[in-house]
RNA sequence: GCUCUGGUGGUGGAAUGGUAGACACGAGGGACUUAAAAUCCCUUGCCCGCAAGGGCGUGUGGGUUCAAGUCCCACCCGGAGUACCA
């Protein structure tokens, strides 16, 4: 009988599917293993075959543990919540629902035919509300807590309402959008009003005035990882900065243990560097610089504002942050940022027309524009001036965009000499630079080379070497002169120790229809619905497009209102703003869906709560995630922001959700082209017939009329009317394209359906295939030039079986058998599946060669085989006569003595170089060995009247003789 | 610019510091067949040689080692992330 695996492969998956074989129980006496995909978003294309690359890698890696003995949780589902089908629900007017339902349905069907072990009664969608009840849920525990910084974790906030009470905002260390000081008698006379929006400033979800990415084209906000170089990421629209009052997640609060957890995570250290590059922490020291009076009269009463609130100054001042505290004598100049509060009342009347000037000209800028324009130094004297509190120099206050509003405090010292921005300035201005650190010292003297900077044609940035021209601090180490300089800034108190993260707050509102609607209704202000009125359904509108006023979808809704008596949603109409009252009209953002999906499905139906606590003390995090690596900075921060706030909270029970990730490399497309006469447009030259490259037009030529780099003739000529009266220069009576690498897409005809290799190949080919491409953390473009010799394999597998016997195997098979089982073993352990598949090969190489056919060695290997490719390895099973499936057949041991050689060749070596090889047992000592070369012709020949110096004897390898 | 990766035959890729190129594709040759498909066998890093054999080889140049694709230093070239983050 032959390999049918047209046959065989749907009914094995019905016979799963029908004897519930992948369904897992939370309750257990094995110990659990969690493997876990990034689920998809269901797009209207369909899958490609990149998408299944990281799926059948954790297939295999969840089936073999299941083999192992563990109960393995392996689900998946479905980020359907999304802009591609809002977009698309504009232009069609079909109702996103209605399309993501389709496009689900579609990847189901393309999922299952390549034989995964999900188990399915556990899939979640984002846009169903039994599911988004608790992502809605989740942002109300947001929104209800705060971030305590003393205790480093969130707190309700209604012992923050206590504190306030009890002692104001006296000793408060907590994330805020600003930091407010006020007493407990304020507090108790401010009204509800006040009090909300001051608690607004503390909550981790909060409403605030930010200024946002604003995509006109998309009509909505992005977040930051959302935003590449000015344009959005979906669509490549312009992006402009914008102040809007907005939700955001307080990310930040949490920006030191992003950092920290990624030590207890066993990622790839680029991921993690990623992600710590994301968050930016950076030490440094914040600084108060006093305004030098007497040179402005203009310094009023506003810049009293800036007074360090730990010691009172007698001057008004403003704090700057730098990574640098050494170099303080360097400062030569000031930088504000164009929005800071500081400029209207420090700048002279003389500066002031060209200072509101310039101002106004930063702000108009679009975000592209002055991405772009990095490198154009541009800015403005204030006409003001501060003073270096250690020198007591005057130095001038300038305004500058190359100072950014969202970090530090807006303001900078500038340091010219040693920072190559600072300096880009100072040569475009003409401002002094002062050299305060020597990078190295003369070896004669012994003294740190100093020069003159204005000969310099870079700065020196580099954060070694020894201070100069810096008072005490001269001579100093870089290192020292920096907690030198900190320890003295502190002790004058004029400033302090700091840490700056770069990680930004989420903005969590999209003007959108298709996302998660807020439970969120104002009364004027933001209040949540009870939580036991979740969900709040997202409501049905008239178009899918913002409204006349600019309002978001939502506004077309015309039952969108709170009804504060009832606890229902009813008719706008209704709104009294006494007991009825509007909803929130912005949705949530793709990542809230999928920050927190990983632990509702270890208890997807529960109805009471997210999941119940006996479900995630049983599965506790994700054992093994696996996804691409472009969620660094989005998904993967969100994910993990989410699980440690919910940690904080007592529901997850881990602080990082993810413990093992790997990232699967991205599938690149391969096209092919077919090279058209310049001279003859119905002429195609085969490409090692081609003479001169500019001779020929190089056209995309759809990859599925292409087999090994050879076209088919007849399949292109029907593929385009165009080409119906091609005609071929061909080599060898074949036409051979050129191929390329590149982006996998429709416009260059180079997208791989899988359900086509399916189809021609069977599931198990392509899931071997895909791992035998090459590593899985690797970027490969995909070729399927290699594909039939793994689909020769399995026939030749199978072929094994068809003289099955119960005679007992030799000793050559039973070795070859457990060399086997300890290769695909150690290599499963580290993921290396591609060398799986070789040892595969090699395997029925050898045992088809030596006609083996004994039960003995075929049944293990079936066990072996059947996390790759489940489908063949459950026919034969059942062919070996078992009943239940090979899922739960119990992975092979090895034998350890079976291993062991009698005798092993080893290369003797003399002086380092190969001289001949000797077999010898392969158990023997150092001596033993040296013994039986001496006694060999050649090692005669070799050692003759000469005793040898040293020896390396390294067992099994080599032995290495020096004389 | 900074950070992280990677650089091995015609191609995809193997190699706990120990015979580089496993395995597969492609290519060439052969067997079986009326023929094709399927299957099987041989050759296939480069150079010299009829052969036996010898020489050279893991981006480049140094170093450590009895021994380096692998470890260290410098440089060159790809890929990814990030970008006025003070």
């Amino acid at each position: 009988m032959d390999y049918n695996f047209s046959e065989l492969e749907p009914r094995w998956q019905n016979w799963w599917r029908e004897h519930g074989v992948y369904h897992v129980d939370n309750h257990s006496d094995k110990p659990h293993y969690y493997v876990l995909d990034m689920f998809p978003y269901p797009s209207g294309a369909g899958l490609h075959v990149g998408h299944p690359l990281g799926y059948i890698a954790s297939d295999i890696y969840a089936r073999y543990k299941r083999l192992r003995g563990y109960n393995v949780l392996h689900p998946m589902g479905y980020d359907a919540y999304g802009l591609p089908a809002e977009q698309y629900a504009i232009q069609t007017g079909q109702h996103p629902a209605v399309t993501t339902e389709k496009n689900i349905a579609r990847y189901r069907e393309q999922l299952d035919k390549i034989g995964f072990s999900f188990d399915w009664d556990r899939e979640v969608r984002t846009c169903e509300p039994k599911y988004y009840k608790w992502t809605q849920w989740t942002f109300l525990q947001l929104f209800k807590h705060y971030y305590d910084n003393t205790l480093q974790k969130a707190v309700p906030i209604s012992e923050l309402e206590e504190r306030f009470a009890r002692q104001g905002s006296e000793e408060l260390d907590a994330a805020c959008t600003e930091v407010l000081d006020f007493t407990a008698e304020e507090w108790r006379a401010w009204d509800k009003v006040k009090r909300s929006q001051v608690l607004m400033n503390y909550r981790l979800a909060y409403l605030a005035d930010i200024p946002v990415n604003w995509c006109a084209e998309l009509g909505t906000v992005l977040a930051n990882d959302e935003v590449v170089g000015g344009l959005s990421v979906r669509g490549g629209y312009p992006v402009e900065r914008k102040l809007m009052r907005q939700w955001s997640l307080r990310v930040s609060a949490y920006a030191q243990r992003l950092v920290d957890g990624l030590e207890q995570v066993d990622w790839t250290d680029s991921l993690k560097e990623i992600q710590r590059n994301w968050i930016g922490r950076s030490e440094g020291a914040a600084v108060w610089f006093p305004l030098d009076v007497k040179s402005n009269e203009n310094v009023l009463p506003g810049a009293q504002a800036y007074m360090p609130q730990f010691d009172p100054q007698p001057v008004p001042s403003f704090e700057i942050f730098t990574t640098r505290p050494d170099t303080i004598y360097g400062v030569t100049f000031m930088v504000l940022c164009p929005e800071h509060e500081l400029i209207d009342s420090i700048t002279t009347d003389a500066q002031r027309q060209q200072v509101q000037d310039y101002v106004t000209w930063a702000k108009n800028r679009s975000e592209r524009e002055r991405q772009a324009e990095v490198k154009k130094v541009s800015g403005v004297f204030t006409g003001a001036y501060a003073v270096n509190p250690l020198t007591e120099e005057k130095i001038p206050i300038w305004v500058s965009d190359y100072v950014l509003a969202g970090y530090g405090t807006g303001a900078i010292m500038a340091v010219p000499a040693h920072d190559s921005r600072d300096f880009a300035f100072a040569r475009h201005f003409g401002l002094p630079i002062r050299q305060v650190v020597a990078a190295d010292k003369d070896p004669e003297t012994g003294k740190p080379i100093v020069s003159d900077p204005n000969t310099w044609s870079e700065s020196m940035d580099a954060k070694s070497g020894w201070s100069v021209n810096s008072g005490q601090f001269s001579g100093m180490k870089v290192k020292e002169a920096m907690a030198a300089v900190i320890d003295k800034i502190e002790e004058m108190g004029i400033g302090h120790r700091t840490v700056n993260f770069r990680l930004r707050d989420a903005i969590f509102s999209r003007q959108r229809y298709w996302g998660e609607p807020f439970p969120i209704y104002y009364k004027p202000y933001a209040t949540p619905i009870p939580e036991e009125c979740l969900p709040l359904e997202l409501p049905e509108v008239s178009e899918f497009k913002p409204t006349a006023t600019g309002e978001p979808p939502l506004g077309h809704a015309t039952k969108w209102a709170w009804d504060t008596k009832s606890n229902t949603v009813v008719d706008c109409s209704a709104i009294d703003n006494d007991t009825v009252f509007p909803l929130e009209l912005s949705t949530m953002p793709g990542f809230a869906g999928s920050s927190g999906y990983y632990l509702r499905y270890m208890d997807p139906t529960n109805d009471e709560a997210y999941f119940s606590k006996e479900a995630v003390g049983y599965w506790q995090n994700v054992d093994l995630y696996v996804g691409g690596a472009e969620h660094g900075t989005g998904h993967l921060i969100y994910a993990r922001f989410w699980n440690k706030f919910l940690f904080d909270i007592g529901m997850a029970v881990k602080e990082e959700p993810f413990q093992k990730l790997i990232n699967q490399g991205m599938i690149q497309g391969r096209s092919n082209f077919v090279y058209r006469s310049k001279t003859d447009n119905s002429l195609f030259i085969s490409k090692g017939l081609i003479k001169n490259m500019d001779d020929v037009t190089p056209i995309h030529v759809d990859i599925n009329i292409v087999d090994n780099d050879v076209l088919d003739i007849e399949k292109f000529r029907e593929w385009r009317p165009e080409f119906a009266n091609a005609r071929f220069d061909m080599e060898d009576g074949k036409y051979v394209c050129g191929w390329e690498v590149e982006k996998m897409s429709k416009s260059m005809y180079n997208v791989q359906n899988p359900d086509d290799l399916v189809a021609r190949y069977g599931a198990d080919t392509l899931r071997l295939y895909e791992m035998f491409l090459g590593p899985v953390e690797q970027a490969k473009p995909w070729d399927t030039n290699g594909i039939e010799g793994v689909h020769r394999f399995l026939k030749k597998f199978w072929r094994l079986f068809e003289s099955l016997g119960d005679e007992p195997a030799s000793k050559d098979e039973l070795k070859v058998l457990h060399q086997t089982i300890k290769k695909i073993t150690d290599d499963v352990e580290r993921f290396s599946f591609n060398t799986c598949v070789s040892t595969f090969m090699i395997c029925a190489n050898q045992l088809a060669d030596s006609k083996c056919c004994s039960r003995e060695v075929l049944e293990p290997l079936t066990v072996l085989i059947a996390p790759f490719a489940p489908h063949i390895a459950e026919e034969l099973w059942h062919q070996l006569g078992h009943e239940g499936s090979v899922c739960d057949a119990g992975w092979p041991q090895y034998d350890p003595k079976m291993l062991v050689e009698d005798t092993v060749k080893y290369p003797v070596q003399f002086n380092g170089k190969m001289r001949f090889t000797v077999e010898l047992p392969a158990v023997c000592t150092q001596d033993e060995a040296v013994a039986a070369i001496k006694a060999m012709p050649e090692g005669q020949k070799w050692m003759e009247g000469k005793e040898p110096k040293k020896v390396i004897f390294v067992p099994k390898k080599i032995i290495n003789i020096v004389l």
